[in-house]
RNA sequence: AGGCGCGUAGCUCAGUUGGUUAGAGCGCUACCUUGACAUGGUAGAGGUCGUUGGUUCGAUUCCAAUCGCGCCUACCA
């Protein structure tokens, strides 16, 4: 079997192949292990009967997998392996996302590539086209997701707008337009021209841009003067209803109530007094109210619609000035012509330059400075968003907020890290009611009908609605033609995929979900709104925690984005890719073509080979050591080619054992469920029992580390002990052991069958961080070291297993390390080969000393490449020597040839010179009469020890300093 | 304006009740094709922990101020 493994890690010729059988056996379907099977190497039983969740944020089904789907589903990978591998009843549940802007957009656009609207379709003929889309590329995103080795239940798998989660839509909607928690009303919202829909507040971007503040005369109509309106929208002057003052402001106090000639429009508004929105010290103070297309203004004008409306001209005070586009409409019907006919049709910026050119010709501009503002644009379209009076469906939110802040607040829901429960409270408790309903085709038709007369029936169908109100069958009624929120829908995704309204198996034992784990950015879009939903129609949180994760950045910390040209697709870290695709693929389709070359240039400077293939266990390892707390991630090419080379480490360090242990005596039975007791005698070495210690304490750490979401503590207790324990040292322990014939049958028995056993609990250990590669290995090695099962994915989770912990062992290699390291450390500076056998005297030995070096010559011959240990007896002179100190011992290494004394002095002087420092500064805080009163006895005693130590040693050093000077 | 976070080696980052000479990886230097691995091995250089104060016997860690950077929320027409 050895002779199939390659020399150097191919991911490639076996992660498809894994994945491929994992979905085929059905090992990602919920199913919980007894506690009949205990974990190997810790006697521990798994609980029985609990269950784990974690429900996938649905992806977009227009999407395709960034780097942030590859954090975060490495990160929920991670946690739901390692849950199946405890024995918890495990489901992480699949599914996209209709993502009905998003969606549409895509597809009007390709209808655009054959010149045709949506609206030469009409909407059936649209939603099939978008249907049909879905199914030719819905799987793109899905299929990514397999390649980063997801465990999801595919068998599972829904969407957003397949029929189950569509009635749940509709049952929601229902019975909270039944509660009077859904209401219609004529408001301002956000309206984007560009899509022509109303979008929520949180689909607005607001982004400081250059622009102008136009200072505008108003005329008294008595003819006593003028009044200065400071605006950045001059245009909005043709919607004017009022000026307002501070009526604390003495400059304008009498003018209170007097009219002012509106320019351009032959109309007549009043002054009027608004202490809250105007701020005498800003512009002129003098505010321009246009209550139809500014919030604030609307606000003024609910607070003096009286005023507004005995001006003779204004009925009802709101004039729209425009239409859907945003262009200045006609509105003779509804206000009575109020607009002047010259500007009508013309677009939004142009009747702005034309509004600007006729106040100038008048003499009525008093001057335009420059200004910076908050444009706010639509995160979809980037159009500039216009405030906009229309009919639109709400969620009332207060009711539905209260209970959940209230369920962070009692910890139901913890954050983590904790701090992001500030953010979620600032944000639910200034929540404003949400506006659901969106004016496009694809998404859940709003269950409203109407009839001629304006009323509205409320359903889950039209029959229903029929029956209800007793509507015969020939009255006309028609639903509303909006569609909701595509949030709406992500809202109830913990509880409407299980099932709801059924009451389900699946809903009974996974809801609710444990931890939900996300980005940060979408808090306020799905995280709340999934507490607000689940709490009020399941009467439980949805999750028990929320690991909110950073953004992932490139290696300088900017975000990743298409127009910077420094976007990394994680396919092409998993598979490679050439430099010339690379570069195509990073400069086609941009929105800014300028902006091709320059990108084109740093691509070639950055990746001259273009990418190589990492495969997705480098990939997945490099996420989790880089998921630090609350931190945004900067993606460091460097890091995962480490891993990638992490994974050829334990790929060879598996050819080793093998090497080893095949058809060897191992001590060890048929393969069976569990570890058994060996079947001929063993010995285990000091190494042996040292590496099963670091095991115990190594499955310790990533125990904990896991589940305290600490995957960078995992993945670095996991490297740290497979790299410099088990590789650099255990592999080469095994080594004296295993060619030697001065060691017996038990002996090697005992180091093969530990050997192993440690490789196969590290494989099962590091499985839900690098799920193929340690598959792949596992199949290998699991028969060997006595273990049955069909794959990994099943094994019990290692966790530690106390009597293999082993402190005396730990001491005493640490003895046989730091022997060897001191060496090493001689060889090295001064420049004698490593391979190089030297002599080795030892003085001022311990009865511990001479007992161990007998105990483990075959460690420090192998590994220090000595050519001969010898104790110096009692009182006989030293050679001249190099030294390095084991505790008291001094190890020499004679300088007959080998060794340069000027070398040697200067070693030794640094050495000195660290610890005299090191000697003066505790010495200089135990001399501190406040430090030994007040710091605990331990610390002291601490202190002292070390003080001690550090004396002897530098003593020791000092001397042979001297010696070496003579010489 | 309010809120949150960050500043530790050239780079990317750990450092969780304040107490070893502040650690890792990459990069760098020197040496080594040793029978698992050159995607490797051995040894080494490199940090006044942003700045200034304070609390303390003792501060990278706690507090205050300050500088720099980032994000979020709300905005003045």
């Amino acid at each position: 079997m050895t002779d199939s493994m390659e020399k150097t890690y191919d991911p490639h010729a076996i992660e498809q192949r894994w994945y491929q059988t994992w979905e085929e056996h059905g090992y990602f379907a919920p199913q919980g292990r007894g506690s009949a099977v205990g974990d190997r190497m810790s006697g521990t039983a798994a609980p029985q009967g609990s269950s784990y969740c974690i429900m996938i944020p649905p992806p977009n089904v227009t999407g395709s997998l960034h780097m942030g789907h590859g954090f975060n589903n490495t990160i929920m990978d991670t946690l739901i392996r390692f849950h199946r591998m405890k024995g918890d009843k495990t489901l992480w549940q699949p599914g996209s996302d209709h993502a009905g802007i998003a969606t549409q957009m895509v597809v009007e656009r390709q209808l655009g590539a054959e010149g045709k609207t949506r609206h030469d379709l009409g909407r059936e003929k649209f939603i099939e086209r978008i249907w049909e889309w879905r199914g030719e590329s819905g799987g793109n995103i899905t299929n990514q997701l397999r390649r980063l080795g997801s465990s999801l239940d595919w068998a599972h798998e829904r969407f957003t707008m397949d029929d189950g989660l569509s009635e749940a839509v509709k049952e929601v909607f229902v019975r909270l337009y039944e509660e009077g928690l859904i209401y219609r009303g004529k408001r301002l919202v956000n309206w984007d021209p560009k899509l022509h829909t109303a979008v929520s507040d949180l689909e607005v971007l607001s982004e400081e841009e250059n622009g102008s503040m136009w200072h505008m005369r108003y005329p008294l109509s008595n003819g006593q003067g003028q009044l200065v309106v400071a605006t950045t929208r001059p245009e909005t002057l043709l919607g004017d209803c009022a000026v307002a003052v501070n009526p604390n402001d003495e400059r304008y106090r009498h003018m209170i109530g007097e009219l002012l000639e509106l320019p351009l429009t032959g109309r007549k508004i009043p002054i009027i007094a608004d202490e809250e929105h105007v701020d005498p010290e800003f512009g002129t103070g003098c505010v321009k109210i246009t209550p139809a297309h500014d919030f604030n203004d609307y606000a003024v004008w609910q607070r003096h619609r009286d005023e507004i409306t005995i001006s003779e001209q204004i009925h009802g005070g709101l004039i729209n000035i425009f239409t859907i586009d945003a262009a200045i409409r006609d509105n003779e019907e509804e206000e009575g012509g109020l607009i002047p006919a010259d500007y009508i049709g013309m677009d939004r910026y142009a009747a702005r330059k034309q509004v600007v050119a006729d106040l100038e010709a008048a003499g009525l501009l008093e001057k335009i400075d420059d200004h910076k503002l908050m444009v706010p644009r639509g995160d979809r379209s980037g159009a500039v968003i216009e405030p906009y009076l229309t009919d639109q469906w709400y969620v009332k939110i207060a009711p539905l907020a209260k209970p959940a802040i209230e369920a962070v607040e009692k910890g139901d829901i913890k954050f983590v890290p904790d701090n992001w429960k500030n953010t979620y409270y600032e944000w639910m408790r200034n929540i404003q009611d949400w506006c659901i309903s969106r004016q496009i085709w694809w998404g859940h038709r709003i269950p409203a009908w109407y009839d001629d007369e304006g009323n509205v029936y409320v359903g889950r169908s039209e029959d229903e609605v029929r029956q209800k109100h007793g509507l015969p069958a020939d009255y006309p009624i028609s639903q509303d033609e909006d569609v909701l929120d595509t949030w709406f829908s992500s809202a109830l995704w913990p509880f409407s995929t299980l099932g709801w309204p059924e009451e389900t198996e699946r809903l009974k034992d996974f809801y609710p979900t444990n931890v939900l784990v996300t980005g940060f950015d979408i808090i306020f879009f799905w995280v709340a709104r999934m507490i607000m939903m689940g709490l009020k129609f399941m009467d439980d949180v949805p999750f028990k925690e929320v690991y909110v994760h950073g953004l992932v950045r490139d290696s300088h910390g900017d975000k990743m984005s298409k127009s910077k040209g420094n976007v990394l697709d994680p396919i092409d870290l998993i598979d490679g890719i050439e430099l010339e695709p690379l570069v195509e693929k990073r400069t086609r389709g941009m929105m800014q073509p300028q902006l091709a070359k320059k990108i084109e240039q740093q691509t070639r400077k950055d990746f001259p080979d273009g990418i190589p293939s990492f495969g997705t266990d480098a990939l997945r390892f490099t996420f989790a050591a880089l998921a630090t707390t609350g931190r945004d991630v900067k993606f460091d090419m460097g890091r995962i080619e480490g891993y990638r080379n992490f994974c050829n480490k334990l790929w060879n360090a598996t050819r080793y054992v093998m090497m080893n242990v095949e058809g060897q005596d191992l001590a060890i039975g048929a393969p069976r469920t569990g570890y058994s007791e060996p079947v001929a005698e063993i010995d285990r070495s000091l190494a042996d029992r040292w590496i099963l210690s670091r095991l115990q304490k190594t499955k310790q750490a990533v125990n904990n580390a896991i589940q305290g979401y600490r995957f960078d503590h995992a993945a670095q207790a996991i490297y740290e002990f497979t790299w410099n324990e088990y590789c650099d040292w255990y592999l080469e322990l095994s080594k004296p052991i295993l060619n030697s014939d001065a060691t017996t049958e038990a002996n090697k028995r005992g180091t093969r069958r530990t050997l192993i056993r440690v490789l196969e609990n590290l494989l099962r250990l590091t499985h839900p961080i690098m799920p193929f590669i340690t598959e792949e290995i596992w199949q290998r090695v699991a028969p060997i070291a006595g273990v049955g099962g069909e794959t990994i994915m099943h094994q019990p989770f290692p966790s530690m297993r106390q009597s293999l912990v082993n402190e005396e062992a730990e001491q005493e290699m640490a003895w046989v390390m730091q022997f060897i390291l001191g060496i090493r450390k001689i060889k090295g500076e001064m420049n004698i080969s490593p391979g190089k056998p030297v002599p080795v005297l030892l003085a001022n030995t311990s009865d511990t000393d001479r007992e161990w070096v007998t105990l483990h010559r075959p460690f420090l011959d192998f590994l220090a490449r000595t050519e001969s240990i010898a104790v110096l007896p009692e009182g006989d002179e030293e050679p001249e020597s190099a030294t390095a100190l084991v505790g008291e011992m001094k190890i020499l290494i004679p300088l007959s040839g080998l060794i340069d004394k000027d070398t040697e002095i200067k070693r030794l002087e640094k050495e000195i010179g660290k610890l005299s420092g090191k000697v003066q500064r505790i010495g200089g805080k135990l001399a501190n009469p406040n430090f030994v009163d007040k710091a605990p006895a331990a610390v002291v005693d601490k202190e002292r020890g070390k003080l001690v130590d550090a004396e002897k040693a530098l003593a020791n050093l000092q001397v042979q300093l001297e010696k070496i000077r003579i010489l």
